[in-house]
DNA sequence: CGCCGAGTTGAACTGAATCAAGAAACGTGG
DNA sequence: CCACGTTTCTTGATTCAGTTCAACTCGGCG
């Protein structure tokens, strides 16, 4: 929990009494490695945060299981579509490692974003940063090749490749997984 | 204006004393034809709304032009890294038509989030706007072959081949010229 | 008329995908 | 602790979408 107020007060230094407000409205579950926190089909009603721990959000494409974002170690992470829009995702979601996981529900947090204006600002600013994020993940797929995505990939989580499965980081960066091997193996 | 505020609305519906507020910080001005909104390596103050009229959002990559984004009649336009973070931008922004650009600078827009809640919500929502955005391009980006997202193009805006130099249409797609002349002319 | 920018067409090239085997690592039961 | 099957990863050959480079067409317009 100390991690989760960490991580939020680097976004927007919330008053006391606000930040217990808010962290009130998370829970934690600890999950075993494999388990679903959300099943393709469903509205996603929660945003996520890891402890330490790695999670996959991926979905179904053509026969082929497309990786759309890993987590890793205290971090966000939600089905954005489906979260805001209250729409069935497309996307499903599981534990790569057996992961303490928090989640705040989409109605508590709209219900404390009603009351209070710091929490509304908090979570404009995540929103902010989740929106700078993906459009740099846009620049890298649009004009980054694959050892280019590869090595940006490793210099943000070095220990990935010892945690994830390769198939599973080639999909996240948009390559196969026969490409990423001649990519890590090159030179 | 009454588009602006019909846009604004349609996001998410202001009280009338916030509106009024709210469009108060929003100056227009027209432009002729082939003018800069913002030229590269300046910090990007402004949110901006195009009335009836045609914009274009490029930068230098490797001595090649890069068209990020085109906004036509009635859409709203912004440089996010910079205008979020405050650092000078890489991209540059000028008119393919004479157009009325209307612009909010990010001082006052803040200074209003600050004292009220309601547009708080609203800047809020814009940014979620443009975060499903974004990620519905990155999907249209990895997945799409140009042809389909040519298509996609088209869909949204059918009007744009008539208003927008191919080069830039194509570089918007993330094609070259020939891919896009040939993909048109396909069939 | 000749030039100029915008768009098209053709041919060669390239990065990555696909298809197809293999090799290595992993774990489960005997 | 080993043997076996399964999953994970690598390697090779071929194919393909899209790029690059170069030449060409077309429609203004001074």
């Amino acid at each position: 929990m100390e991690e989760l107020s960490a991580r939020i007060a680097l976004m927007y230094p919330l008053s006391e009494p606000a930040m217990a407000q808010f962290l009130s409205i998370w829970k934690s579950t600890t999950y075993e490695k494999g388990a679903h926190l959300l099943k393709a089909g469903q509205v996603s009603n929660y945003m996520y945060f890891v402890g330490k721990g790695a999670v996959r959000i991926y979905y179904q494409k053509e026969e082929k299981e497309i990786t759309e974002w890993l987590a890793l170690d205290y971090n966000f992470f939600f089905s954005i579509q489906s979260f805001f829009q209250r729409v069935p995702s497309r996307l499903a979601i599981h534990t790569l490692e057996t992961s303490e996981v928090f989640m705040m529900h989409h109605d508590d947090l709209m219900q404390l974003c009603e009351q209070s204006h710091e929490i509304e600002k908090l979570f404009r600013k995540m929103i902010t940063t989740s929106l700078i994020l993906s459009q740099i993940r846009m620049e890298s797929i649009q004009f980054e090749n694959a050892h280019q995505r590869y090595q940006r990939l490793l210099n943000g989580s070095p220990d990935i490749l010892k945690r994830v499965p390769l198939s599973y980081i080639a999909s996240f960066l948009g390559i196969t997984q026969e490409t990423l091997s001649r990519v890590r193996n090159a030179r």
